[in-house]
DNA sequence: AGTGATTGATTGACTCGTCAATCAAGAAAC
DNA sequence: GTTTCTTGATTGACGAGTCAATCAATCACT
């Protein structure tokens, strides 16, 4: 293994870490140096690549936003009406990738962690503009010009199924999540 | 002042200044010493009082949702048919009293807490069971069978809009939020 | 009414542990 | 032999919880 490829192996493996730590922890009360043990590295090397502990956090949001995006983006390829490209934003929403335990955990810290670091915050309000766009824009033919509230109806709806997953017990059914939403759907173009 | 009227004062003053601190702070992550110094009394008092700060973090919970029930009851009071004690609930979530900035943000540490604290998890699921009970109550003569998913979806709606609100920087429009989650059931019961 | 005992209220000072961050130095690659 | 990688050791700060002591009201008894 060559020495220059180090890095972003490090980098991965705590940022993996991380969101597993989070998700164990049920919080964002995990040590660094839990982190760096669970990617099996020292404390000090986690520090020497990101500086801080809060720029881990920020990599680790980073990161979980990216993989979102690349699901919501290889599910809308494969679209063609609007009706399709707003369930597949839907789908992706609850897709295997994104609606996991210990991401779904993770995102409800980090919605915390952006209610205290701006950097988060910036990160998040990306995000949700990134997705009421994509919504809104799918939307207008559908219903015209209450695409703006139904975007938000069926943000609100996403958010609101991802947070009463992270308290449940049981493991997350994507399904019954998908339905539930798309549900909303069906009922607001109805109308 | 008379001794014997200073306990319910001060736990009363330290469980305000909990869910304040825990605001302004936006996560758990306020110490003891804060806590109380808002309250006007020193850290030793509120563990006199409490005894650790998980419980003064449970009372301040349980604060929350009482406020919130004694409003949902009160709504329903003048509630005569079903439709009414479903809106009666809905506007009881974003009451004056409840949608506030302050307590939003508790509300969504408190979804943390949960994560990690068996007691604040037993308190946040028997509020839910009590509001999804009312609400399938309520619902059943107008869905019929229905009557469950669409408790779920007006759940998981109102725990979005509330989600959302906390990590908006404007401050809780009531009549909005109530619209959107009243439009939903319009829809439904439409259907 | 006076006086001493009792009890709750309250605090400042202290302990003990924890943790983020730093540093200096060793190991590995090229 | 220089650069990158990696760590153990250390530090400095901070915070929860404890404790011994003070203060003030109430009580019990005369």
């Amino acid at each position: 293994m060559p020495r220059h490829s180090a890095e972003p192996i490090r980098r991965a493996a705590i940022v993996k870490a991380t969101i597993q730590e989070v998700a164990r922890a049920g919080s964002l009360e995990v040590t660094v140096a839990q982190i760096a043990g669970k990617a099996g590295v020292s404390s000090a090397l986690a520090h020497h690549y990101f500086g801080s502990k809060e720029a881990i956090f920020v990599a680790a949001m980073r990161h979980v936003l990216t993989v979102f995006g690349a699901e919501v983006r290889g599910a809308l390829a494969t679209a063609d009406s609007p009706r399709e490209r707003v369930e597949a934003i839907v789908r992706a929403s609850f897709s295997a990738g994104s609606f996991r335990r210990e991401v779904i955990a993770a995102w409800l810290n980090f919605y915390v962690l952006a209610q205290t670091m701006p950097e988060a915050r910036r990160l998040l309000s990306l995000y949700r503009r990134r997705l009421k766009s994509n919504l809104v824009h799918s939307l207008r033919p559908m219903v015209g010009d209450r695409a703006d509230q139904v975007a938000e109806g069926l943000g609100a709806l996403i958010d609101g199924v991802y947070l009463r997953q992270a308290l449940a017990g049981t493991s997350p059914d994507r399904q019954a999540a998908a339905q539930l939403v798309l549900n909303y759907l069906s009922r607001e173009v109805a109308a």
